[in-house]
DNA sequence: AAACCGTTGACGGA
DNA sequence: TCCGTCAACGGTTT
């Protein structure tokens, strides 16, 4: 048994101090002292020089630099209630064992967690704790609602349709509830002993460097920034009224069509209950206002939405082994993938959206979703997967749960199935934003192309690019597909893996998708023979004049 | 078996 | 800006 009655709060998400339960419950550690611990993880935070891009395996150097600029927030909000932050290295699990044994901690705090990295670690850390009789307090804080009541309510499988979440999750028990926002003070930080603490580390101590990245997030992490944002934004009460997502401008950059609270809710620098309470004022205030799917509580119910369906099916993350994955033969090229990361599709919509996501490692939602479509079954035919794993790295808001339904979503591999309703790389973007200023602000190679051509620079006259000082093939790339051929093979091939998901009943082997993907390939082989004599009928045509 | 629905497609026309 | 058409999916409801 251990002796005294000192908590330690194990912050991993939920970076903030308002509406915190598991930090509340450990500040009431009435005679002894409470340890805010935060863990650097080397597996998510050693920089990795042979990745892409700067940043570790795991994340880009925008969002380290995310969390770490949340963590100083937090030690500075500690700071000001008699405590601070206690930051360590090493393996989560390992650093734990040691701390509770080191400080002689009785209660041990932190918010419940549904990904499987935290599943898997906290299950071997409870265990632990009880072994030797910690108590453990890990309360559901991240969400509104608990996705295990949801599954349960639902007969014990997710909701698979946002409309049947809406009718089972009802209204969230913090409706009602006060939050508790501040404190006068919080109990002093014990000894120490012989654990090395360090204080919140710079990106230079973590072996980052400054000018790694030449343009940063303008997104700085935090609690204290992520209540100006909220309040900012709710302060417009018209402007929350009224917001209805679809219509959002995924080309507006220089102020977003969207709040942006996406990477503060991810870290849970913002209270998703605090949101949602704040939501709740402003409809109750004005006559008229959106409803989810689209309206701005909508929001923050999709993500209610994805944490509940990848808590409740297995291999979530996964095509194979998915239960309600489809089965797609997708394409294995690297140097198309690599094409499509850096920027160099010869697309610039497409380039454009995935420059700001090297650069910010935001983009709107709908920026997010011509890029995911044009990768999987819009254009390239690229594993979900593979896109997945760029976005996972570098979204300062990447979260394990949205991003990889949304990559399902978008891929027509789950949730949503009309695959003949394609992204154009060409139109999309045109119709918010004519003149190309997104475009030419992310690739300022293109800056001085003509707007009748800025979209398929390649469709320019020789004298157009020269002067522009953009020839393509030479200073901006040719496009790497034809988006009229590619989406219609597309559709073609999703069309016949349909076709034996249905026939399979969804039990398709390795083998049944390899012999489909041959097949698919020799189709195209034939499909792009048969095309030869329309070449000729055009070019007959052509020559009548 | 048929009707209906689904956060946000492209295009052309009014 | 809003509408119908295009071609047409899976899942749910009737």
């Amino acid at each position: 048994m251990a002796t005294g009655s000192n908590s330690l709060i194990w912050f991993r998400k939920g970076l903030r101090v308002h509406d915190n339960p598991a930090l509340e419950h450990a500040s009431k550690a009435s005679s002894g002292s409470m340890y805010p611990v935060f863990v650097i993880d080397p597996r998510y935070m050693e920089p990795d020089p042979s990745a892409f891009s700067p940043g570790s395996s795991r994340a880009g150097v925008n969002r380290i630099r995310f969390l770490l600029e949340s963590l100083k927030d937090l030690d500075s909000g500690l700071k000001k209630l008699g405590s601070r932050l206690l930051v360590l290295r090493g393996e989560p699990g390992e650093v734990l064992v040691r701390c509770l044994q080191e400080w002689k901690v009785k209660r041990l705090c932190f918010e419940y967690d549904t990904d499987p990295y935290y599943q898997a670690l906290d299950f071997k850390v409870k265990e632990y704790a009880s072994s030797v009789g910690v108590e453990v307090f890990s309360p559901v804080s991240h969400t509104l609602f608990n996705p295990t009541d949801i599954i349960q309510k639902n007969g014990g499988k997710a909701p698979l349709s946002y409309q049947s979440f809406l009718k089972i999750a009802g209204e969230p028990s913090c409706a009602e509830s006060e939050l508790l926002m501040s404190y006068s003070s919080l109990p002093p930080i014990g000894d120490v002993g012989s654990i090395g603490v360090s204080e919140v580390p710079t990106l230079e101590e973590l072996g980052y460097r400054e000018d790694e990245q030449d343009e940063w997030t303008p997104f700085r992490g935090g609690e204290s920034e992520a209540l100006k944002r909220l309040n900012n934004s709710i302060s417009d009460k018209a402007w929350v009224a009224n917001f209805e997502k679809p219509k959002g401008d995924p080309s507006a950059f220089l102020k977003p069509a969207t709040t942006v609270l996406s990477p503060y809710l991810k870290f849970g620098c913002l209270s998703s209950r605090y949101f949602y309470q704040c939501l709740q004022r402003v409809y109750k205030d004005v006559k008229k206002h959106t409803s989810p799917p689209v309206s701005l509580l909508g929001q923050l119910l999709w993500r209610e939405f994805f944490y509940t369906t990848a808590f409740g099916t297995r291999n979530f993350d996964k095509m194979k082994g998915n239960p309600i994955c489809k089965q797609i033969p997708w394409k294995e090229d690297h140097d198309m993938l690599a094409a499509w990361r850096d920027g160099k599709t010869g697309y610039p919509w497409i380039d454009a959206i995935m420059v700001q996501l090297l650069k910010w490692g935001w983009m709107h939602h709908l920026a997010r979703h011509s890029v995911a479509c044009f990768l999987t079954r819009g254009d390239l035919f690229i594993h979900w997967e593979q896109g997945r794993d760029v976005f996972e790295r570098l979204l300062i808001d990447s979260d394990w749960a949205i991003n990889n339904g949304n990559w399902m979503w978008l891929s027509c591999s789950s949730f949503f199935y009309q695959y003949n309703r394609i992204y154009s790389p060409v139109s999309f973007g045109k119709k918010y934003d004519p003149d190309g200023k997104y475009i030419r602000h992310f690739l300022p190679v293109l800056k001085d192309m003509p707007k009748q051509y800025i979209y398929e620079p390649w469709t320019a006259p020789l004298s157009v690019q020269t002067k522009a000082k953009c020839i393509v093939g030479k200073d901006y790339p040719k496009p790497m597909v034809m988006h009229d051929a590619a989406s219609k093979e597309c559709k073609r091939k999703m069309g016949e893996a349909y076709a034996l998901n249905k026939k399979m009943n969804g039990n398709i082997g390795d083998d049944d998708l390899k012999d489909l993907r041959r097949k698919l390939e020799t189709d195209e082989e034939s499909n792009i023979r048969n095309q030869r004599p329309k070449l000729n009928q055009v070019l007959k045509y052509l020559m009548r004049f």
